[in-house]
DNA sequence: TATCTGACATCTG
DNA sequence: CCAGATGCCAGAT
Protein backbone atom coordinates (compact mmCIF):
# COMPACT_ATOMS: atom_id res chain seq x y z
CA UNK A 1 0.00 0.00 0.00
CA UNK A 2 1.12 3.24 -0.87
CA UNK A 3 0.72 6.63 -0.14
CA UNK A 4 -2.67 7.67 -1.26
CA UNK A 5 -3.29 11.36 -2.84
CA UNK A 6 -5.74 12.25 -0.03
CA UNK A 7 -9.25 11.48 -1.24
CA UNK A 8 -11.77 13.22 0.81
CA UNK A 9 -14.45 10.86 0.21
CA UNK A 10 -12.18 7.39 1.16
CA UNK A 11 -11.03 9.67 3.90
CA UNK A 12 -14.28 10.52 4.93
CA UNK A 13 -15.80 7.26 4.67
CA UNK A 14 -12.85 5.46 7.00
CA UNK A 15 -13.47 7.55 9.98
CA UNK A 16 -17.46 6.98 9.93
CA UNK A 17 -16.29 3.25 9.90
CA UNK A 18 -13.44 3.59 13.01
CA UNK A 19 -15.73 5.92 14.72
CA UNK A 20 -18.39 3.32 14.71
CA UNK A 21 -16.14 0.91 15.86
CA UNK A 22 -15.61 2.49 18.88
CA UNK A 23 -16.99 0.47 22.10
CA UNK A 24 -19.18 2.03 24.83
CA UNK A 25 -17.37 3.62 27.30
CA UNK A 26 -14.16 3.79 25.25
CA UNK A 27 -12.87 7.25 23.58
CA UNK A 28 -10.18 7.66 20.75
CA UNK A 29 -8.08 10.82 19.57
CA UNK A 30 -8.48 12.40 16.47
CA UNK A 31 -4.82 11.99 15.10
CA UNK A 32 -5.38 7.91 16.05
CA UNK A 33 -8.80 8.03 13.99
CA UNK A 34 -6.52 9.82 11.03
CA UNK A 35 -3.81 7.33 10.95
CA UNK A 36 -6.33 4.53 10.89
CA UNK A 37 -7.53 6.08 7.73
CA UNK A 38 -4.12 6.20 6.33
CA UNK A 39 -3.19 9.75 6.75
CA UNK A 40 -2.15 10.51 10.65
CA UNK A 41 -1.29 14.16 9.47
CA UNK A 42 -5.18 14.91 8.87
CA UNK A 43 -6.08 15.05 12.60
CA UNK A 44 -8.00 18.27 11.56
CA UNK A 45 -10.10 16.56 8.93
CA UNK A 46 -11.26 13.90 11.15
CA UNK A 47 -13.54 16.82 13.19
CA UNK A 48 -13.98 19.05 10.56
CA UNK A 49 -15.68 15.91 8.81
CA UNK A 50 -18.27 14.87 11.88
CA UNK A 51 -18.90 18.72 12.03
CA UNK A 52 -20.26 18.94 8.31
CA UNK A 53 -21.96 15.84 8.28
CA UNK A 54 -24.03 16.19 11.79
CA UNK A 55 -25.39 12.53 11.55
CA UNK A 56 -26.64 10.92 15.15
CA UNK A 57 -25.83 7.60 13.82
CA UNK A 58 -22.41 8.19 14.18
CA UNK A 59 -21.06 8.15 18.43
CA UNK A 60 -18.82 11.16 17.70
CA UNK A 61 -18.92 12.01 21.28
CA UNK A 62 -16.61 9.25 21.72
CA UNK A 63 -13.84 11.31 19.72
CA UNK A 64 -11.86 13.62 21.88
CA UNK A 65 -8.44 15.31 21.74
CA UNK A 66 -4.92 13.68 21.66
CA UNK A 67 -4.98 15.14 25.61
CA UNK A 68 -8.19 13.56 26.36
CA UNK A 69 -9.58 17.35 26.46
CA UNK A 70 -13.02 17.63 24.90
CA UNK A 71 -12.84 20.55 21.81
CA UNK A 72 -14.96 23.12 22.24
CA UNK A 73 -16.36 24.48 19.19
CA UNK A 74 -16.68 27.84 20.40
CA UNK A 75 -20.35 27.86 21.02
CA UNK A 76 -20.27 29.05 24.82
CA UNK A 77 -18.89 25.16 25.94
CA UNK A 78 -22.73 23.86 25.33
CA UNK A 79 -21.44 21.34 22.92
CA UNK A 80 -18.50 20.31 25.00
CA UNK A 81 -20.65 20.33 28.34
CA UNK A 82 -22.87 17.75 25.44
CA UNK A 83 -20.78 15.89 24.56
CA UNK A 84 -19.18 15.80 28.27
CA UNK A 85 -22.60 14.56 29.62
CA UNK A 86 -23.14 12.14 27.00
CA UNK A 87 -20.10 9.77 27.79
CA UNK A 88 -20.69 9.97 31.68
CA UNK A 89 -23.80 7.89 30.85
CA UNK A 90 -21.31 5.15 28.76
CA UNK A 91 -19.31 5.27 32.54
CA UNK A 92 -16.66 7.49 31.18
CA UNK A 93 -15.38 9.75 34.30
CA UNK A 94 -15.21 13.11 33.06
CA UNK A 95 -13.37 16.00 35.01
CA UNK A 96 -15.19 19.48 35.27
CA UNK A 97 -13.78 22.46 33.66
CA UNK A 98 -12.11 24.80 36.66
CA UNK A 99 -14.89 27.53 38.51
CA UNK A 100 -17.67 25.10 38.01
CA UNK A 101 -20.04 27.98 36.43
CA UNK A 102 -18.89 31.27 35.40
CA UNK A 103 -14.87 29.57 35.23
CA UNK A 104 -14.33 29.62 31.35
CA UNK A 105 -10.83 28.87 31.39
CA UNK A 106 -10.95 25.13 31.92
CA UNK A 107 -12.09 21.64 29.72
CA UNK A 108 -13.57 18.38 30.03
CA UNK A 109 -11.01 16.14 30.32
CA UNK A 110 -11.32 12.06 30.07
CA UNK A 111 -8.48 9.74 31.41
CA UNK A 112 -6.73 8.37 28.41
CA UNK A 113 -4.89 6.05 30.16
CA UNK A 114 -8.31 4.26 31.77
CA UNK A 115 -10.74 4.93 28.70
CA UNK A 116 -8.80 5.25 25.96
CA UNK A 117 -8.99 3.01 22.74
CA UNK A 118 -6.37 2.57 20.79
CA UNK A 119 -6.15 -0.25 18.05
CA UNK A 120 -3.51 -1.01 15.80
CA UNK A 121 -5.75 -1.02 12.72
CA UNK A 122 -9.11 -1.57 11.62
CA UNK A 123 -11.24 -3.96 9.24
CA UNK A 124 -12.52 -0.81 6.79
CA UNK A 125 -14.67 -2.11 3.74
CA UNK A 126 -12.51 -0.17 1.28
CA UNK A 127 -8.83 0.58 1.11
C1' DT B 1 -6.33 32.16 -7.76
C1' DA B 2 -5.10 33.96 -3.12
C1' DT B 3 -5.97 34.22 1.84
C1' DC B 4 -7.95 32.81 6.18
C1' DT B 5 -9.78 29.54 9.20
C1' DG B 6 -10.01 25.18 11.79
C1' DA B 7 -14.27 19.52 16.69
C1' DC B 8 -5.62 18.89 16.05
C1' DA B 9 -0.74 17.59 17.49
C1' DT B 10 3.47 18.62 19.59
C1' DC B 11 7.18 21.45 21.88
C1' DT B 12 8.60 24.90 25.15
C1' DG B 13 8.14 27.90 29.32
C1' DC C 1 0.24 20.01 35.50
C1' DC C 2 -1.29 24.11 32.80
C1' DA C 3 -0.85 27.82 29.36
C1' DG C 4 1.13 29.73 25.22
C1' DA C 5 3.32 29.44 20.64
C1' DT C 6 4.34 26.83 16.26
C1' DG C 7 3.62 23.48 12.50
C1' DC C 8 0.51 20.90 9.52
C1' DC C 9 -2.74 20.38 5.51
C1' DA C 10 -7.07 20.64 3.43
C1' DG C 11 -11.61 23.12 3.15
C1' DA C 12 -14.25 27.43 2.79
C1' DT C 13 -14.71 32.21 1.27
Amino acid sequence: MAAQPFDAAQFHAHVYQIVRLIPSGHVTSYGHIARLAGSPSHSRMVGSALKYLQDDSVPWQRVIGASGAISERGDGGQGARRQADRLREEGVEVTEPQGAGVGVGGQFKVSLSTYGWFPESVQLEDE
